[in-house]
DNA sequence: ACGGAAATGAAAACCATTTTCATTTGTGCT
DNA sequence: AGCACAAATGAAAATGGTTTTCATTTCCGT
């Protein structure tokens, strides 16, 4: 039952952190591989079962993929050009588990994006 | 071009919280309101633009509405059950605050969820 | 009333994601 | 090697939330 397809996996690493599944299959498609968008979603649905990766979603809905355990960060975006900038959320972590344990929670995991408007805009 | 239509905004005050358009549209349906899915749509828009609602996402990428400036809490979700536990984000708060001031950021806003498996799951 | 702008909603378009299903590939067995 | 059966694959269709189109209706100001 594992359909983690390692070339689907090795994209998503050189990808750099964060990769919707369309652009995971249109950057194999530039790069040559042969392979179904369904094959491409199974992958990281796999991926995600085993903890090797963590899905989260973009503002416009579309889910995002990263390697669990990847240097974890988090995004300040600007609401007027789309710059990110990414930061250290050393509180954040902290809050988080605190408040899991608080609640009794396990294998917990946290988003956290601040959204505001930059210098510039 | 005030499209914020006010049934919309109070039946989304009446949900409670959070809501889908999905949701508030069936709301207004069952309350026997006449009113068309696409204008509930351009509602919400229309209050997001004016600031009045924010819009976030769940996990499965619906998006979901809450009045403006609402008691501001964070949520502790169940990857399980789905049970969710409202919880207070002191810390984060100020980490927002600093980081945004760090990089210039004016009007920030943040979002920060944090799942993982209750006791029960 | 009259005319034009804004609002409305049904139906179609969109787009990410999931499902279906027929085909191919892989694996273990004799 | 040959066979049988399970797993993987991907094209095409289905799904479901959201947006767009467009014809119609409602509102206002004159």
């Amino acid at each position: 039952m594992s359909r983690s397809n390692p070339r689907v996996l090795s994209t998503l690493e050189r990808a750099g952190g964060f990769a919707s599944a369309q652009e995971i299959y249109r950057l194999m498609q530039r790069e040559g591989e042969s392979i179904g968008l369904t094959t491409v979603y199974r992958a990281l649905q796999s991926l995600v079962n085993d903890k090797i990766v963590d899905v989260l979603r973009r503002d416009d809905g579309e889910a995002i993929y990263r390697l669990c355990g990847e240097a974890h960060h988090h995004h300040l975006v600007c609401k007027g050009c789309g710059d990110t900038v990414e930061i250290e959320g050393g509180a954040i972590e902290k809050w988080a588990k605190a408040m899991a344990e608080e609640h009794g929670f396990r294998e917990v995991g946290h988003t956290a994006e601040i959204f505001g408007l930059c210098a510039k805009c």
